[in-house]
DNA sequence: AACATACTCAACCGCCCTGTA
DNA sequence: GTACAGGGCGGTTGAGTATGT
């Protein structure tokens, strides 16, 4: 339909807004409320468009506004929630107090999202870039770091060798999930995907195979050795949050949607996710997350797997849908048998070596990815 | 010091949704 | 059911500032 927006009216003042037009909204916004944005200009005495004035207040002047820069805290919260929601400003800034839409979408455009591009991330999707281009620049500066003499070489240029190096896995690590078997079984439908819609801070992720460092502040559950729970509360299990080990794959750490509905648990805190302890070992076991899709229900559902990359055989799926196709939550639509069924997990058509293809995917020797740019 | 380039973020634009007459 | 007003939202712009050459 469209209509004439409200500020066409001649006259009314564009631009920036001056110390006195702030004072004089905020003043009759506290005596009155704004009412009908429409006619506030005139009571308020600003030739100003109504528009212009509620902008002003709501990303502005609005007492509640937290200013400043983003914490590493919010900053996850703008990944994880983007990655699930898109670019909803104004939904995101609802879980960020003090916070406007307008403030988030600009800390996106400037910050997040070049972050993600940098390290080979697609901003929209959140999943790793296949495409070579986008990550030349890195392979390239790597490359040239190669032929400079390693005693010239200062902490920033390590620190972008790590980085580069990290990436390069990923990619290929995203290239394996789509090429090998696996993904044959599920290749019209790739539903999995590395997990990106976790809080994990992903800027800071850990390199691939060790998605998540899980050495602390976690331990048994006293009554259930089969939950790990977060020690952030000092072993406090009442307090702690569990973590459930799949029960058909001990070594299989669930976290979202899992089956049964009663035990599900979900990680809505990344504390849970960084720092787990195998207890009583006094070792550092290192997992990685895998999330399968489910695109055709109404939202993107997901589910996830922690997975630990030391023991292969025993997490590798079975084909009898036991496993991760029990990972799943009962959102579906009546008659939605696309749904979160797992044969992308190897799926119905899992292959005959599907044990293996876990160590494929994530444990493969250390050597071959040594051979990687 | 001067200029160029990159970055930031407040503000604007125009479309869309919702409520109401 | 339709037209319209009001408000909300996401995309874009551009002035001001910071950084690099």
């Amino acid at each position: 339909m469209g209509r004439s927006p409200c500020c066409d009216e001649s006259g009314l003042k564009k631009g920036p807004w001056t110390p006195e037009e702030d004072q004089k909204l905020v003043h009759h916004i506290q005596k009155h409320g704004h009412g009908s944005w429409r006619a506030l200009p005139k009571l308020a005495g600003l030739n100003r468009c109504g528009k212009s004035c509620r902008l002003r207040w709501t990303n502005y002047l609005r007492p509640d506004i937290k200013r400043g820069k983003f914490s590493q805290e919010e900053e996850q919260t703008i990944l994880h929630l983007h990655s699930i929601l898109g670019n909803k400003w104004s939904a995101i800034a609802s879980h960020l107090p003090g916070r406007t839409d307008n403030e988030i979408k600009n800390f996106w455009n400037t910050h997040l999202r070049k972050k993600l591009i940098q390290m080979g991330f697609d901003p929209m999707t959140h999943q790793p870039r296949t495409d070579l281009v986008s990550t030349l620049p890195y392979l390239l500066a790597l490359a040239s770091m190669m032929d400079n003499n390693t005693s010239s070489i200062d902490e920033h240029a390590l620190s972008l060798q790590a980085e580069t190096i990290q990436m390069a896995k990923l990619q290929y690590l995203h290239y394996l999930l789509q090429s090998s078997s696996f993904s044959s079984s599920s290749s019209s439908n790739p539903n999995f995907v590395f997990e990106q819609n976790n809080p994990i801070n992903i800027t800071n992720m850990q390199p691939p195979f060790s998605l998540l460092n899980v050495n602390e502040n976690h331990h048994h559950n006293n009554n259930n050795p089969s939950v790990i729970m977060d020690d952030n509360n000092n072993n406090d299990d009442s307090s702690c949050q569990p973590l459930h080990y799949h029960h058909h794959h001990p070594n299989v750490l669930l976290s979202h949607s899992i089956d049964p509905p009663s035990q599900q648990v979900s990680f809505n805190s990344q504390s849970c996710l960084n720092n787990i302890n195998e207890q009583g070992q006094g070792t550092t076991t290192n997992y990685a997350i895998i999330s399968q899709m489910d695109h055709t229900a109404d939202d993107d559902n997901y589910s996830s797997w922690i997975v630990p990359s030391s023991s292969p055989s025993s997490i590798a799926p079975n084909n009898n849908n036991n496993g991760a196709s029990t990972t799943t939550s009962n959102n579906n639509t009546p008659g939605d048998t696309s749904s979160t069924t797992t044969s992308s997990y190897g799926g119905g058509g899992a292959p005959s070596s599907s044990s293996s293809y876990w160590s494929e995917l994530f444990l493969v020797d250390p050597a071959i990815m040594h051979e990687l740019p």
